[in-house]
DNA sequence: GGAGTTACTCACAAAAAAATGAGTGGTATA
DNA sequence: TATACCACTCATTTTTTTGTGAGTAACTCC
């Protein structure tokens, strides 16, 4: 049963409706999207390459992640009729965009 | 019982080793504190004024919220002993230099 | 004495995010 | 026939984040 009006999901809302930030934490702040994106841009571009630089995480919450970076228009794949068949991912523009912008940020951590 | 090796918070810790990015995200990710930042930018720089331009936002997430940006040094607060008690908080010099990063954000999630 | 203001805090419940372990389908090699 | 690779997906559990409702202290005004 799907309450409709749960303040969370309505609080979600209200943020997105007044202020676009919330929208982007959100579409890189799963938990291994940030580091998905560089090793892609780097040329780990596989889910199997995914996984040996991120070897702790897990399959499901890998292959979600790549889906929900698909869906925000962050990245785009490949799938190629080898065998066995192989997928490549690669960024998009506004996935590319977004580089500087986490470089950025992680100057800003190393601040006092 | 707190497991120390849960996979949860391995790889929380992993993450945070190999990129300051996840720290950095993980510093201004809670749902409300972008918009708290500019809103104490901009002289809502109390609990009650914050609770009027977010008035969803509950008095414990608000408080926990606050309590995390001062510990992480994003803002400072100063207690001023009138009746009641009035408590202002402003940003720090870090606050304040995460803004332009916030604005660029907001810039990249209107991007196609 | 009772109500109101400010700035919180606490125990608990609900919702979301992440992790676990197993399974799928096609092909190819031992 | 059995095993292995790749790129996933599913049902379920665990962990984290967010929200609810109530309560605190100190003081003022009615």
């Amino acid at each position: 049963m799907i309450k409709e009006t749960s303040s969370n999901a309505f609080n979600r809302k209200f943020l997105h409706s007044v202020c676009r930030i919330n929208g982007a934490l959100e579409t890189i702040a799963g938990r291994w999207k940030a580091l998905m994106l560089i090793h892609i841009a780097e040329g780990k571009n596989r889910f199997s390459l995914l996984k040996q630089v991120l070897p702790t995480v897990s399959d499901q919450v890998l292959g979600r992640q790549l889906r929900e970076l698909e869906a925000d228009g962050l990245i785009g794949k490949t799938v190629i009729a080898e065998v066995p068949v192989r997928v490549d991912y690669h960024l998009t523009d506004k996935g590319t965009a977004i580089l500087p912008i986490l470089d950025a940020l992680a100057e800003w951590h190393d601040k006092r």
